[in-house]
DNA sequence: CGTTCCTTTGACCGTGGTCAATCAAGGTGG
DNA sequence: CCACCTTGATTGACCACGGTCAAAGGAACG
């Protein structure tokens, strides 16, 4: 029988269906929990390696795949009626894409660079789901950040002036990305941000010439970046 | 024993981890479970009821509840450091919304218009759902299909000009809100719709009356916006 | 060294924001 | 029933931010 207390103080974070009918668990031991889906997945799932600027889903295709980052930069988007591109997110080791459930909401993904990825079949997930109700929680908590992270966007894309949409993407892959204390190493265009941040390509380049300009960071080799005062971008993020 | 052959199927439609280990449903009993959730949540949620222009989530306030709007407008929201406010989404009846799982992004939450909100403690959900992997397959799909929605909303506002987003936002509440055959009953203000938008009140305002203007739509009662040709709208919507 | 691709820089313009005034619609009380 | 007030919506004048178009600059690669 389950034990109810376990659960009922846990409200409604997704970690609560972790506790498995018949077990109970510290919250100490959540974090191998995640690991053990983490575990279950490169079981089950196989690597691909692909090329940069690379296709991996293609639009309206069936959303039958889940992908695990191993190395290298990938990102999802959506191809607009006028030809513009709208990027929904840069995926780095460790991260998660393909969670969209089709009824026709797939977005694309290609490779920014080349890229080591695990490819995991969803219906396998979904048979383990349904018999072990830690997999069932652990999707739902996947999706709920993913769910996290685009009203994120939302909110970004809605009111922020171009210079905080670009400092909060810096800082943002400062602390996700490939960074030393204060440097970061950019594997996207310029093209690529321009369409994450909803901007032109043009709108990026003036907006961090100005941010060099007025001292807040450095860039050498176009794509590395070094903060010279974090506190000023943090407070020109708003 | 779990017979596979059903679950394998389904790809990784959440809908698939409704199959229940020894029990096999054919996809014609989807819409049966998913009244059952209903039923569900009826049984262990309370009805409130609560005046327009109410506040029903504070932001931040611990995120251990789900709401199941019965009658009435409920609108999640954001307040920006500047002052402004970002709308998440409107929830109309039949809507759930609440479907943050905290860490920090919960949106707060107000009534637009008086309404009957059903409320459910998530711990019992979530209860439910560590025995019951069906339960645990619903609030997966609900949560994609917000995830779903809230994509959409990226798109929306990251590269449509303002009488795109009008005209979308029109289509859109005459496919889900209290509309007849050719017009809409708005329950929002024009501000709740800026905020919605992405823009300011004057030019949803200004646009509305464009639209009035080269014949697509006629207002009445300020509210009361009545389609004269539906297929010009589409067309501006692109 | 030349080609190609990406990025930067410049000049110009349009959409939508800002500020302010006016207008319409309820609601309340005399 | 009508003045009065409050709230929400409209309209106008102006301007700034960021988009557009075009050209030049600079890396990377063969």
């Amino acid at each position: 029988m389950l034990t109810h207390s376990a659960v009922l103080k846990n409200a409604f974070h997704p970690a609560a269906l972790l506790d498995q009918p018949a077990k109970l668990k510290p919250a100490s031991e959540r974090q191998a929990d995640e690991e053990s889906l983490d575990r279950w997945m490169q079981l089950i799932g196989g690597v691909s390696y692909y090329p940069r600027r690379v296709q991996i889903i293609h639009e309206d295709e069936a959303a039958d795949r889940l992908y695990k980052v191993i190395s290298g930069t990938v990102c999802t988007f959506k191809v607009l009626s006028d030809g513009r591109r709208q990027i929904g997110g840069f995926y780095l080791p460790g991260d998660i894409f393909g969670l969209e459930y089709a009824e026709g909401h797939t977005l694309a993904a290609e490779t920014i660079t080349n890229a080591k990825v695990l490819v995991i079949r969803k219906n396998v997930l979904a048979a383990l789901a349904s018999r072990n109700a830690a997999m069932a929680g652990h999707l739902l908590l996947l999706t709920a950040r993913e769910l996290a992270r685009v009203q994120d966007r939302v909110l970004l894309l809605s009111s922020k002036s171009a210079q905080e949409r670009v400092v909060g993407f810096l800082l943002e892959m400062s602390k996700r990305g490939a960074s030393t204390a204060n440097s970061v190493e950019l594997s996207m265009s310029r093209q690529d941000i321009a369409d994450y941040l909803g901007l032109t390509i043009e709108t990026v380049s003036r907006t961090l010439w100005a941010l060099e300009n007025c001292g807040a960071i450095e860039i050498s080799r176009r794509r590395r970046i070094q903060f010279r005062s974090r506190s000023r971008l943090v407070q020109l993020q708003q």
